[in-house]
DNA sequence: GTTAGCACTCTCGGTTGTTGAGTGCTAATC
DNA sequence: GATTAGCACTCAACAACCGAGAGTGCTAAC
C-alpha cells in the first residue's frame, strides 16, 4: 500500500505540513510554488500530491480544495522529514536561567515548567507531580496546636508533604505526642501503606489513630496519582482558530479536569526520557481523536517519576513542540536530582 | 425618573425576569399572557412595559422584539421583589450531610463548598481560601530529610500550613534542630512577618536562615491571598447559551485566573455573613460589565475570613444563588469555627 | 382604565447567485 | 518518460434576497 517516496514528494509533504500547520488552510499546489519558490509546474505538484494522498499520507477536504496532511501524514513528517529537532542554544539559557530563579521548590519548579512549555508551543502544557509507584514514608510529624486538635504532617519517599488536622478525643501534651511520633517514625520508615495500616491494628489510641491516618494519606494519593494533573496555557490555546469553536473549549476542560487523558497516556510512556507521540486517531480515547499530545516521564530516579508534555490540535508545530517537551523533561529531571540526592550546587 | 409601580407592574416585571431567566428569550406581551395565565389583555401588558422602559427596568432589543430585563430591573427585581429567599429544607439536609462526610479537612470543604455552589446556580462558583489580614506565626517545626537537606514546615493563625525544602551549607543534625526550633518557637509565636524579618538580623547561621524563609514564605502567601482563587463549574456553565460563543470561553478564564475579579471584588464585602450581589454595569471591570456576582464573605471570627460567592452572566437565577451563597457561607463559617475553637462534635 | 384592531417593523431561516481557488484530465513539450 | 500548459469542472464561502412570524405602538371603541 505504502511504498517509497521520491525525494521531491518528501520535501512537498513536508512543505505543505509546515504550511498548513502554520496557516491552517488547505494547501493548494500553486499556492505552494508561490510561496516557496518551487522550479516545478503546478501541475507536477498535483501530480505528487496525488501519490501522497494515495498513500494516505494526504486529504481532500472537498473536491475543490487544497490538501491536509492526515494523521499518517503527521507521523511520517515526525518520524522521516523532522531530524532531531534541538531547542536554539539562546532558549536553553533563558530556560535554565528561570528555572534557576525558583531554587528548590518543587511545586514552582511544576509551574514554571508548564507555563515554559505553554509559552513554547503556544498549546496547552500538562504536568503531573513527581510520584514514586510505591511510595513509602520518610518521617513524619506531630505538632499539638490546641488541646484537642493537632496536626499530623506527613514526608513520603517522593518529598511530596502531606497533611492532615487529627481531633483527639481528649486533651494531649505536646511532649507525648513527641515520644510517640519518635517511636514510631523509626518503626515505620520505608514502609509502603499497606504495611502501615496492618501495624495500626497493633496498636491502640493514639498511635493507632495516627497511624490509620497516615496509611489512610497514602493510600488517597496513590488512588489520586494517575489523576492528579496540572494544566496550563489554556485560555492561550483558545485563541486558535481549531478550538474557537464554542463547545470546544469545554469539551477540552472536561477533558483536562476529568484526567482520563493521564489515566490512558500514562501507561505507554514506559520509561524515563522515553517520550511518546500520539496523533488524532492514533489515541485510543475518542475525546482525543483531533489532538495530538506528546508526552514524556520525567525524574530524580527510575523510581520516583512524573509526567510533562503538550496536548494541542493535530496540527500543530511538532518540531518546537517535541524539542520543548524534552529539554524541559531534562532540566526539570536535573532539578529533581538534586532534591532527591544531595546533589552538588548548580 | 423612576417613580412608583403598580401592584401590576411589578407582577408583570417579576414574571419577566423570571421567564426571561428561564428561557434566555425576550419576553412579548400576548406569550407573558398565554404562559402565565393574566386576566388582562395583551395591550394592558404592553402599556405597563412601556411605563417600566421609561423607568429603565426593561429594554427593547429591537422594534419587534419582546422586553429583557436591564441591569436596574435585575436589581428592582433583587432588592423589590425577591423577599428573603431560602434553601429548601431538603436540600440544606443534604448539603449538610455532604459536609458531614469530609469531616474537617479544609481544602476539602473547600472543594466541596465550591461543587455545591456550582451545581445549585448552574454557574461558576469562585472560592477562596480563608486567610487572616494579618497572619502570625502559630508554630513550625524543623525535619532533617538528608544530610543537608531539611524540610521547613510552617503553620499560620488561620491553619495554614506551608513547607519549604531548605539546603545547608552543612550537614546539621535532627537533634540541632529541634532544639533551634523549640527555642525559637517560644519567641516567634504569634507574631508577624515583619517582626519576623526584623528578629532574624539578630540571629546568624541556621535560625537566621529558618526565621528569613518563614517571614518569605508568610510575605508571599500575604501577597497572594488576594489573587488566590479555587472555580469550579465552569465546563457545565459553557453549557449556556449565552457562553456558547467562542472566545466568551477564553475571556472568562482569564478572568478566573487573572484575579482581578478578587481583588476588585473583595474590599467591597466588608465582614462576615455580608452578602453583595454586582449586576453587569455596576461592576467597575469592564471585562464584568455582563456578568453578575454574588459573593459573601465566611469565616470562623472576623480576623480570618474567606470568600465565596458565584459568576454568572446577568440572566442567573439570582434567588437560587442567592440563598445558596447565604447557606453555603453560614456552613463553611460553622465548620471553620470548629477547627478554630475547639467547639463541640457535631 | 382597558381592550380590540391594524399597520408597521425587524429578526430569522431558507434559497439563490456569484466568485474564486483548486482539481483532474488530456495533449503538447522537453 | 517525466513535465507542463490548457481547460472544463467542482464546490465552499459569501452576499443578496425573500417570506413568515412574533411583537410593537397607536387609535378608537368599550
Amino acid at each position: 500500500m505504502t511504498g517509497e517516496l521520491s525525494a521531491r514528494q518528501r520535501k512537498i509533504l513536508k512543505l505543505i505540513v509546515q504550511d498548513y500547520v502554520r496557516t491552517g488552510r488547505a494547501v493548494g499546489s500553486k499556492a505552494l510554488i508561490d510561496r516557496y519558490k518551487l522550479d516545478v509546474s503546478p501541475a507536477t505538484v498535483r501530480n505528487d500530491m496525488g501519490v501522497l494522498e494515495e498513500q494516505t499520507y494526504l486529504q481532500h477536504p472537498h473536491t475543490s480544495a487544497g490538501r491536509v496532511p492526515t494523521d499518517s501524514g503527521y507521523r511520517y513528517y515526525v518520524e522521516h522529514l523532522l531530524g532531531n529537532p534541538r531547542v536554539p542554544v539562546s532558549e536553553q539559557i533563558r530556560i535554565r536561567h528561570q528555572f534557576s530563579q525558583v531554587e528548590m521548590q518543587v511545586a514552582a519548579s511544576m509551574k514554571l515548567a508548564a507555563a515554559v512549555l505553554a509559552e513554547a508551543s503556544g498549546n496547552i502544557a500538562l504536568i503531573s507531580p513527581p510520584r514514586s509507584l510505591r511510595e513509602t514514608v520518610r518521617h513524619f510529624e506531630l505538632i499539638s496546636l490546641r488541646d484537642r486538635l493537632m496536626l499530623l504532617i506527613l514526608v513520603t519517599q517522593s518529598g511530596t508533604v502531606h497533611e492532615a488536622f487529627l481531633h483527639l478525643d481528649e486533651p494531649v501534651e505536646q511532649d507525648t505526642l513527641s515520644t510517640t511520633s519518635r517511636q514510631l517514625n523509626d518503626e515505620i520508615r520505608d514502609l509502603p501503606f499497606p504495611d502501615i495500616q496492618r501495624r495500626s491494628a497493633q496498636y491502640s489510641g493514639l498511635a493507632a489513630l495516627v497511624l490509620e491516618q497516615i496509611a489512610a494519606l497514602m493510600r488517597r494519593t496513590e488512588q489520586e496519582s494517575t489523576a492528579e494533573m496540572h494544566s496550563e496555557g489554556l485560555e492561550r490555546a483558545l485563541r486558535q482558530p481549531e478550538f474557537s469553536h464554542g463547545d470546544v473549549a469545554q469539551q477540552l476542560l472536561e477533558l483536562l479536569r476529568g484526567g482520563a487523558l493521564l489515566s490512558v497516556l500514562l501507561p505507554q510512556v514506559r520509561q524515563k526520557d522515553d517520550l511518546r507521540i500520539f496523533i488524532g486517531s492514533e489515541n485510543v480515547t475518542d475525546d482525543l481523536q483531533s489532538y495530538g499530545v506528546i508526552i514524556a516521564r520525567y525524574g530524580a530516579t527510575n523510581e520516583v517519576t512524573g509526567l510533562l508534555g503538550i496536548l494541542g490540535p493535530t496540527r500543530m508545530p511538532y518540531d518546537r513542540s517535541i524539542s520543548t517537551v524534552r529539554y524541559v523533561s531534562q532540566v526539570l529531571s536535573d532539578l529533581l536530582r538534586h532534591v532527591h540526592t544531595d546533589g552538588p550546587e548548580h
